[in-house]
RNA sequence: GGUCCGUUCGUCUAGGGGUUAGGACGCAUCCCUUUCACGGAUGAAACACGGGUUCGAUUCCCGUACGGACUACCA
């Protein structure tokens, strides 16, 4: 069997995407691109009632951010959709009355009460799994149990109805997850499932068995929360007599609460500070904006590479993979089996690296546009000398402005604790010279030789540099720390150097 | 409750019948250094438990415990 992988990321449009999410399309993404295959995205739009303005559009953004673009969607369709479920509205009728005419399924007339009433009957009589089965549907209303002509009546009349599974009494059903193994249930615990909704509508286990076969689907690769209905779906492979072009399974792993246990939720990232979603959402109903990696300043290919390692390794010790790397390295038996803890600290990690190995230019960009928003106009060389100054100190992005913000503004305050230990005559005495040779000096100012000078101060005035260089910070910058102070006073120039020194001396007062 | 899935440092994980159980993040210490950070070095830190198989089990088998998913006319 040598067909072309296709494989398929079918996300339901109820809200942004989240992250857990995310993960499963890199997976998908990966593997097709790994195996010379196809990366489809289809809508999963069955439930009218869940459909959420903007998701589509939501998902479509999230997936050009991180650059896994599908090769076909709703928006650039191949050859064979629809691409949206809603869309094939009218296919999975036919599809479900050719079970019924094959009696794997069949009609059923129940309505919400009789069900709870069947389930509540049950539980009194303390059968274990209350559930539509081959044992129940005997006695609920259905075209198992009516008579042909009253079925024919009913759906005459137009009496709601569903077209349920008729799941086989005995029989073991077996599926071979391409992570798990073989997994064997018998059908005795499956549910006569709803394949056709009232509303004209398909289920989940219907549509993406024949969107998935109409699709040429060759590999399932979705999360773990699917693994309980995989049988059903093998059964209905069975029933369609689509055995032969059925596609493999491969269940994913879930992500995980970082502190605690269960599934990772939006809550999480709510109460522990950190983003669930790709990119910003604004829930129109609640006005409420759920933070995206996006807008916290994570890089994508930082943020593929993290989601790539929740649940996968290349088998080496290597971590630090381009998009290309990862699919030449990917395969899903290095999938592991057990659920990962979302931690936040390595996905950090991943952006210091990639924000160090992003060139000046580029982030310069960022500092341009970041100083614009306050009001301050950057040159490029500027900018850059920012980025240069910054980048090795900081996470994100959007940080490298926010901490070099005293190369623009000079300090009106000076950090306390530093002064009162570091601010004494002797600084004073040094940088008072300093202000005095800057004020003269008349060769090229840079970061050499304000240090060249500033050392020519303190030897005129007898005192050791190492002594008073926190001071000379605090001077300049009004904090006790930060990136290399010669470098700095390189941009800032020796007129502005020497007027904060001046400002400093008059605003601190000697203490010690 | 039932069905299914899982369990190696705090976290992500490698490994696999005999290993000093390896790496990364985080943490600690040290070095570098005008500070902070970067970088470098070092360190603390794990095979859930009980049986069985075996000369030997963390590794294989069976239980137990714990965790998770599912159990809708939602996906």
């Amino acid at each position: 069997m040598s067909r072309e992988v296709r494989v398929r990321f079918a996300p339901s449009p109820t809200g942004p995407l989240h992250i857990g999410g995310v993960r499963t399309a890199l997976y998908n993404y990966l593997f097709a691109k790994k195996n010379q295959g196809r990366f489809i995205l289809r809508i999963e739009d069955t439930d009218q009632a869940r459909y959420v303005a903007g998701a589509e559009e939501y998902i479509r953004e999230s997936l050009d951010w991180l650059g896994i673009t599908p090769d076909e969607s709703p928006w650039n369709p191949g050859d064979v959709g629809p691409y949206r479920q809603s869309e094939r509205k009218p296919d999975y009728m036919q599809y479900a009355l050719d079970l019924v005419k094959k009696g794997h399924a069949y009609y059923a007339f129940d309505t919400a009460e009789e069900l709870d009433a069947m389930r509540e009957r049950l539980t009194a009589a303390r059968v274990v799994q209350p559930q539509y089965n081959s044992i129940t549907r005997t006695q609920m209303k259905n075209s198992l149990t009516l008579s042909a002509e009253e079925v024919k009546a009913r759906l005459e009349s137009g009496e709601p109805y569903v077209i349920r599974v008729k799941i086989p009494r005995k029989e073991e059903v077996r599926l071979n997850d391409l992570i798990r193994g073989w997994v064997m249930v018998h059908s005795s615990t499956l549910d006569d499932k709803v394949l056709m909704k009232s509303d004209g509508m398909p289920t989940y286990h219907l549509a993406n068995i024949v969107d998935d076969h109409l699709m040429a689907i060759t590999h399932v690769i979705r999360g773990e929360e699917w693994l309980p209905s995989a049988p059903l779906h093998v059964l209905l492979y069975k029933f369609f007599g689509w055995e032969e072009t059925m596609p493999e399974f491969a269940h994913l792993p879930l992500l995980l609460k970082p502190d605690g246990n269960g599934k990772l939720s939006k809550r999480d990232g709510d109460r522990l500070g950190f983003p669930v979603f790709p990119i910003d959402w604004n829930n129109q109903s609640t006005g409420e904006t759920a933070i995206g990696f996006r807008e916290q300043g994570y890089l994508p290919d930082a943020l593929l590479n993290f989601l790539a390692f929740l649940g996968w390794n290349p088998g080496d010790e290597r971590e630090l993979f381009t998009k290309e790397e990862l699919v030449e390295a990917f395969t899903i038996e290095r999938i592991g089996k057990a659920g990962a803890k979302f931690d936040i600290a390595k996905a950090k990690w991943y952006n210091e690296h990639y924000l160090r190995n992003t060139p000046i230019e580029e982030l310069a960009k960022f500092v341009q546009a970041d100083a614009k928003l306050d009001g301050f106009e950057l040159s490029e060389e500027k900018a850059a000398a920012i980025v240069r100054l910054t980048k090795d100190r900081v996470t994100f992005s959007a940080e490298l402005w926010k901490e070099s913000q005293f190369l623009v503004l000079a300090p009106q305050k000076f950090d306390e604790q530093v002064a009162s230990k570091k601010w004494n005559t002797d600084a004073v005495k040094v940088l008072g010279n300093y202000a005095e040779r800057l004020d003269v000096f008349t060769g090229q100012f840079d970061a050499e030789t304000a240090k060249t000078l500033l050392g020519e101060s303190a030897e005129a005035v007898e005192v050791k540099l190492g002594k008073v260089m926190q001071a000379v910070r605090l001077a300049v910058t009004g904090a006790g720390a930060g990136p290399d102070l010669m470098e700095i006073f390189a941009i800032l120039g020796q007129e502005e150097v020497a007027k904060r020194i001046r400002f400093a001396m008059e605003n601190l007062e000697v203490t010690s």
